[in-house]
DNA sequence: GCTTACTTTGACAACACTGTCCAAGATAAG
DNA sequence: CTTATCTTGGACAGTGTTGTCAAAGTAAGC
């Protein structure tokens, strides 16, 4: 999905062209990540080149868009399942589950405020979907073993979280947490949603 | 505020052109509560008039789009206000403040998603403080009085509990839960926020 | 060092939008 | 009925955007 193997018959790819065409792609992430309607003249400034290279690598602002949804959503994915969310019990497993994601929000602020629906509803459901599905998986799981609030749908649980998320999120954007007070809050007020009413405090 | 007193000599302002001012007013709190960037085109479509008129009114997007955030805070406040948030416990109020902040979100879409941020910074922040100003107070009393949960910070409780109300909102828009089920989940999730650990559900 | 791929610069068309002006035509107020 | 006011359609300047093109410069590959 990443790689562009486009079969020329030539010379190979030129080393400057890869270096541009990452640069614009990085930059994109950036820039689009903050704010989505920025335009391609920012991008391309922030990557150092002139516009139209951005339109030799990428031919519409739509295809840089998904470029950047997919590498994005590439890196999500990989970094959540590397946490391993279906091993343990639920309430570890959200545990390690949040402590991943607040650090993907971190480091894609596009995953947030931003409303990623308001540039592409479409487009930017499919990619929410590696991340909320997973975590619905987790949900069912931790309800089903009674160890998460029943009380509460797999569907609702699903839009507070990220709603809590995107919260936190924003509170250190705006700078009236810090993001270590913002993650505890997090954890404190997604605990308290799950867990189940005679279920005491545990965490520290 | 609402009142435009231009001390005209000559003869009455025309009715007509009374009617065009406020239907133009209301297209553009249901439109741009939509959508914060429809043109000026489709708000002048909605009202049933053309654009020229809606310039004759509002001289400016700026100015149609001020006007707008007042109507709608000037009723929200007024709402707030008749629902008492400094009476009875907090914990009573606090479910006041619910039932009628969610109604106000049902009421005005704009208030939510769509990121009234998105589209000016500046005069959205003020135009909600109106709300969470009440709302901080009331989390504050609750807090003082021993009602609610102390550990986690007036910041972020209010934070946290527009998030989840924008939340309900948008589960409902989007059709995943029906108004009834997003407003109970609402409730069940704020009063776990805020209550203290020991204290035992008592809401039916 | 020569060739070729890539980048850059500048210019340009197409489009959408805001804001303005004017000249009729419609209509409410007196 | 008369007149000031309002609405409307057409036209237009200004701006900012996306996307394309061609010519000239630059650097990588062989």
């Amino acid at each position: 999905m990443s790689e562009k193997s486009d079969g020329r018959r030539g010379r190979r790819r030129r080393s400057d062209a890869d270096r541009s065409a990452t640069a614009v792609l990085e930059a994109a992430v950036r820039v689009l990540g903050r704010r989505p309607e920025a335009s391609m003249e920012e991008i391309a400034a922030a990557a150092g080149v002139a516009r139209q290279t951005v339109y030799a690598h990428y031919p519409s602002r739509q295809a840089l868009l998904s470029a950047v949804i997919g590498k994005i959503t590439d890196d999500v994915i990989a970094t959540i399942d590397a946490a391993g969310i279906d091993t343990g019990s639920a309430y570890e497993a959200l545990m390690r589950w949040l402590d991943t994601s607040w650090g993907l929000l971190d480091r894609y602020p596009l995953l947030l405020h931003p409303s990623v629906a308001t540039i592409d509803p479409q487009e930017s459901h499919e990619s929410h979907l590696p991340i909320t599905s997973r975590l619905e998986r987790l949900i069912r799981r931790g309800q089903d073993a009674g160890e998460f609030n029943p009380d509460l749908s797999v569907t609702w649980l699903l839009a507070a979280t990220m709603a809590l998320g995107h919260a936190a999120g924003n509170e250190v954007a705006a700078g009236r947490m810090t993001s270590a007070q913002a993650g505890s809050a997090l954890r404190e007020s997604v605990l308290r949603l799950y867990r189940t009413d005679d279920r005491q405090r545990v965490d520290e």
